[in-house]
DNA sequence: TATCATTTGTTCGTATGTATC
DNA sequence: CGATACATACGAACAAATGAT
């Protein structure tokens, strides 16, 4: 029925089919797909390739499987939850950007060691003894979940005994602690994007095909020495980062050369 | 052989004997796996479950497949390369980042107009003119590929003479130019990730089930105006990108501007 | 250069299990 | 319960890419 004889391996010329279809309207988003029998009368080909079409859409994430359900458009427009990333000061009392997050459940307070990736981001040899704090983060308008997760080195809590105190405080207590103590505060931050581990995928709720959004947050103090690490991550479909730039004075003088 | 007797889909605990394979180090970062063929006999499935227990792998972004040669286990410790979105300024004479990224050809200037996606970061309606240019960037040391955009509108062009004469100029001389008409740099940066589209995966060279990490930098003036909007788009995997925060301090209120 | 064995890619067929309504 | 839909699993054949002969 359709024109399918274009070159090219038959599933892709299936799959091109229906990008078209979700392109042009024809199947508009959260709307069904036919179902695997009906595509398999309408292009004609087996169920394998009928399959291996869907499959492709898939993990393109241009469709989302439901098992005894059917195939579903994505709905392109999905509602971005939109996480500030910048800190602002009043005195020593800090605010880690405006969303009010609430959290899944109580933070889980733990001790672990520096590995190989959070060492050096510490300025610490691997094994060094940290103080962990984990929490599952929702955002109550879109339901949209993040994993945070706090890492204060024992080096550190020692120069701040609110730290060694409490380290599962709020990471805005944790940041007013360290300023009380003397600390003059800079942060600087990491994003990458990756496809999810498979307990991140439950934890974050995350469908097919999307990528984990992954940042890993150093505060610093006066002499750039790292003081604690922070990790977030949340899903790349659902949640977008936002950073405010201001020019640096090149006071250092300027290693570039074009 | 491999005690494959737990519960679950066969093609899963292939996939997970061979998770372990990978994980307790059986199978090295870039080594082959064993062949289709040789693990049909080792776990005594047919191949269309070895299959399947590839393909979930291979979404994972565990392992890589290639056409006539096999499959090979992903090095974890990909070089990432890590590209600066700090902006240093001198005089009226900017950097951006520091790497020297190399132009893959020359960059191709365009006129276009904002849309739905654009327009409102711009601050304008939709349909408004706007100077386009689009550079492939790549990195000389790790082959690493991103995508630049910058789109300027023609109402920010006017009011400086120079940004109308070149609107493809180099980033830094565009921010240079603004600065010399007098306006004062801020910029906001949104980052978010994504599956690649078709023809994203084949500019960036990006292998199967690595997203793409996606920014959008808006340089504003004194007033918290948009004057220009910069995409950049780049390879989940293979690039990080960096950010340095200061504290706000939060004399002004925020500005609801949305 | 040409051929061949190896390996993955595509496509058909068929049967049964499991989730949803 | 039954009808529909997707998930899993087996078997078989040929195509296409790769590397060595």
């Amino acid at each position: 029925m359709a024109g399918i004889e274009r070159p090219g391996p038959l599933y892709q010329q299936v799959a091109d089919a229906i990008r078209r279809g979700i392109a042009s309207g024809d199947y508009p988003p959260g709307s069904p797909l036919p179902s695997e029998a009906q595509l398999i009368e309408r292009y004609e080909v087996s169920r394998p390739t009928v399959r291996n079409a869907i499959s492709a859409l898939r993990s393109e994430g241009l469709i989302e499987v439901r098992h005894g359900k059917g195939s579903f458009v994505k709905s392109v427009a999905t509602p971005l939850l939109t996480v500030e990333r910048t800190i602002t000061r009043t005195g020593t009392a800090y605010a880690v950007g405006s969303i009010p997050w609430e959290q899944a459940h109580e933070p889980t307070g733990y001790r672990t060691q520096t590995t190989s990736e959070t060492g050096p981001l510490l300025a610490l040899d691997e094994g060094e003894a940290l103080f962990g704090t984990d929490r599952t983060l929702i955002d109550p308008r879109t339901g949209a979940r993040a994993l945070h997760r706090t890492l204060i080195p024992f080096s550190t809590a020692d120069r701040v005994p609110a730290l060694a105190e409490n380290p599962g405080a709020p990471i805005e207590e944790v940041y007013g602690a360290m300023a009380e103590a003397g600390h003059k505060l800079t942060w600087s931050e990491t994003v990458r994007a990756r496809m999810p581990q498979a307990d991140e995928r439950t934890a974050l709720e995350l469908p097919d095909a999307t990528p984990v959004i992954h940042t890993l947050r150093v505060t610093q103090g006066a002499r750039s020495e790292p003081l604690i690490l922070e990790e977030l991550r949340a899903s790349g479909s659902q949640a977008q980062l936002t950073y405010r730039i201001t020019a640096d004075t090149a006071r250092q003088r300027p290693t570039a050369r074009s």
